[in-house]
DNA sequence: ACGGTGCATGGAA
DNA sequence: GTTCCATGCACCG
């Protein structure tokens, strides 16, 4: 089954109406999709090709679950791709994940819940038989009496008309050639009426296509959109396969928005299934997890409530994790413990990472180690030793190492020519690695928050999601690694860790993160306990003590701020490193630690990507920040790994890594 | 009279 | 209060 699911947004033509400036993050790996001509003559003819109905994400391909698909996001950037991948598991079984794309949760063109393509097994099936294509489900809808009746009319919903249609700017409209899923060829002619201020879109001649496929009111009909043929694909599913969920929003896993008006290219065909093309299986599969989880939060609301990021957040962090991994590193005097999972090391860290600057490598002329590092304020770049650690915010006044150059109104060092040269080199090194990266770079800070997530939650007997199967990087790793948890040198040539090592996968490591997960929370508990007591004899102490007040009021905001219970931790609160990130927090702690909720996370991300990575020209080099972040590698000392990293926000720290 | 087309209406979201 | 959309219905050939 070599069929790719992408999420609407991928294909959705519709972007364009969105400004640059609600482009997420310029590490987002985008893709220009073609599009539709501007005119709607009616000489030209536009099909869509209606795509297999999809299959549900259990093994009956007659049982038609809560597979539901979100809608292209309308607020995805315009003409371009956002690679949002959900993923598929090696047996083929469909999954299906929040593909949402950052941005419009503001409502404005949102597709209503009861319009998003909910995918059945069998579906699934249907489409992905033929061959490589790419699959982005786009709406569905169920026949009314007056859409089944003999006019044969199919009433379409403004939003998706608007959103996966061809434009149309006179009421007759244009032909539009969809596919059902015979492959055969229906043309209908899209057109809308003048209604209340407003228009009402439909398909006419649907007739003998309902029929076809024995569709009546109250069956569903599907669209969905096969790349890259472009083709509109229309399926159709009884009412008795119907998803029960249909138009429940509780069950939504988010929205979807549709592209711009120029990517009509796109739709040069559609077919008629159903099932509108546009979602990658991988992303329909990952889709169907988000289903699953939402069906476990109401369950294990605690637990959850860190995996329960809003899927607008969510994105945020899918945009920033990568980079966030690239600023990770271990303090100097960390000794990690090493152990091997089927060939490859993992270095196990007592103390969780910081967030450090981001440095270029490199050997002087010398043969010695160093790095470069660019100042915050002047923007110039200065050499520091190799195995220097650097906060992230980072000026020449820190520069102790060379305290000539410890003013930002010295000299810079290199000249632009020699830095560009040490890019370039950089470049050349990794350009092959590069490209790859590129390519799958969302993907591939999503599925490092999905490794995180669902190792966290490996406790619960959960399996690592299908996608793992495909992962090339991993949230715990550092940017150049192919691995889940592990740490790699800064050259990012470790032979250690192999460019296909797929042991993120493997049973021992899971097995290796259930104990660590089971040790994290009998250390917790105990914390827990000791805690208790300890509160216990301040309550008293201060019940005794003439400050009163004053001390219930700082115990208060000690328990209310999350911060540590242990004096010592929370100390490191104020730790001048800000930006600490506990990939290890425990879900089911959070009532005790606002510090790590999701939204402070993000913030957290933001300013230390922003700080290090945002795209601005330095005003001493010439030379984009963008590329520098991907340039930069982390100094290469120690690293994160799974069960040992550190959110620190506003100021709180958590720490819960599994051995303390 | 009948069927198709375009618009209006009103309930639902 | 606004928008959407399912349906009714008038008009026309």
């Amino acid at each position: 089954m070599n069929t790719i699911f992408v999420s609407e947004s991928d294909a959705c033509p519709f972007l364009a109406e969105l400004s640059k400036e609600e482009q997420p993050n310029p590490s987002v790996n985008v893709s220009h999709l073609p599009s539709f001509p501007k005119n709607d003559s009616p000489t030209s003819e536009l099909s869509l090709i209606a795509a297999p109905p999809f299959r549900n994400e259990t093994n009956d391909s007659d049982q038609v679950s809560a597979t539901l698909l979100q809608p292209p996001s309308l607020s995805t950037l315009a003409g371009e791709q956002v690679k949002i991948h959900n993923g598929i598991d090696s047996s083929g079984e469909a999954r299906v994940r929040n593909g949402k794309s950052r941005g419009d949760g503001r409502g404005r063109n949102q597709l209503l819940p009861r319009y998003w393509p909910r995918i059945t097994d069998k579906e699934l099936q249907q489409i992905s038989s033929d061959s490589n294509s790419i699959i982005t489900p786009l709406f569905e809808k169920m026949l009314s009496a007056s859409d089944a009746g003999r006019v044969g009319r199919l009433v379409l919903p403004k939003k998706c008309a608007e959103a996966y249609f061809p434009p149309i700017s006179q009421p007759e409209g244009l032909p539009l050639k969809v596919h059902d899923l015979k492959g055969k060829e229906w043309l209908f002619q899209f057109r809308f009426w003048p209604n209340n201020n407003s228009r009402m879109y439909v398909l006419e001649g649907i007739t003998p296509c309902i029929q076809s496929m024995q569709l009546q009111a109250g069956d569903v009909v599907t669209f969905s959109r096969l790349e890259p043929e472009g083709k509109l694909v229309m399926g159709g599913r009884k009412a008795s396969t119907v998803p029960s969920d249909q138009g429940n929003e509780a069950t939504a896993t988010g929205d979807r928005t549709p592209g711009d008006d120029s990517d009509k290219n796109k739709f040069g065909e559609v077919a008629i299934n159903g099932h509108i093309k546009g979602c990658t299986k991988k992303e329909i599969l990952e889709n169907k997890s988000v289903v699953r989880s939402k069906r476990k939060n109401s369950v294990f609301s605690l637990r959850s409530k860190h995996l329960r990021i809003d899927s607008e957040e969510m994105m945020e962090l899918k945009l920033t994790c990568n980079q966030a991994q690239g600023l990770m590193r271990s303090l100097p005097e960390n000794i990690p413990s090493v152990f091997v999972v089927e060939g490859c090391e993992i270095e196990e860290f007592e103390d969780a990472p910081i967030i450090g600057r981001p440095t270029i490598p490199e050997i002087d002329r010398f043969g010695e180690k160093i790095q470069w590092v660019e100042c915050e304020d002047c923007f110039k770049w200065r050499k520091v030793p190799a195995n220097a650690l650097l906060p992230s915010r980072w000026t020449c006044s820190g520069n102790v190492w060379g305290l000539e150059r410890s003013l930002c109104s010295t000299a810079q060092q290199l000249t632009t020519e020699q830095l560009e040269d040490i890019l370039s080199t950089t470049t050349e090194v990794s350009k092959e690695k590069k490209i790859t990266e590129q390519n799958s770079d969302l993907v591939v800070a999503q599925e490092g928050l999905d490794a995180l997530a669902n190792l966290a939650i490996q406790g619960d007997g959960v399996d690592l999601p299908a996608s793992s199967q495909t992962r090339t990087k991993h949230a715990g790793c550092k940017l150049d690694c192919t691995c889940t948890v592990c740490i790699q040198p800064s050259d990012g040539n470790d032979p250690k860790h192999k460019q296909t090592c797929d042991f993120a996968d493997s049973e021992s490591l899971k097995h290796h993160f259930r104990t660590l997960m089971e040790r994290c929370e009998k250390k917790q508990l105990a914390k827990e306990a000791e805690s208790a007591c300890q509160k216990l004899h301040v309550d008293t102490d201060t019940y005794l003590s003439s400050d009163t007040g004053k001390n219930c009021l700082n115990q208060e905001e000690a328990s209310q701020g999350g911060c540590l219970d242990d004096p010592n931790e929370r100390k490191s609160s104020v730790s001048p490193l800000k930006g600490q990130i506990d990939l290890n927090i425990q879900p089911e702690r959070e009532d005790l630690s606002p510090c790590s909720d999701s939204g402070a996370m993000k913030r957290l991300l933001e300013d230390a990507t922003q700080n290090n990575f945002m795209p601005h020209r330095s005003s001493s080099s010439g030379i984009s920040r963008d590329l520098l972040g991907k340039q930069m590698q982390p100094d290469g000392i120690g690293g994160a790994s799974l069960s040992n990293c550190i959110i620190v926000v506003d100021g709180c720290y958590q720490k819960t890594n599994a051995d303390h």
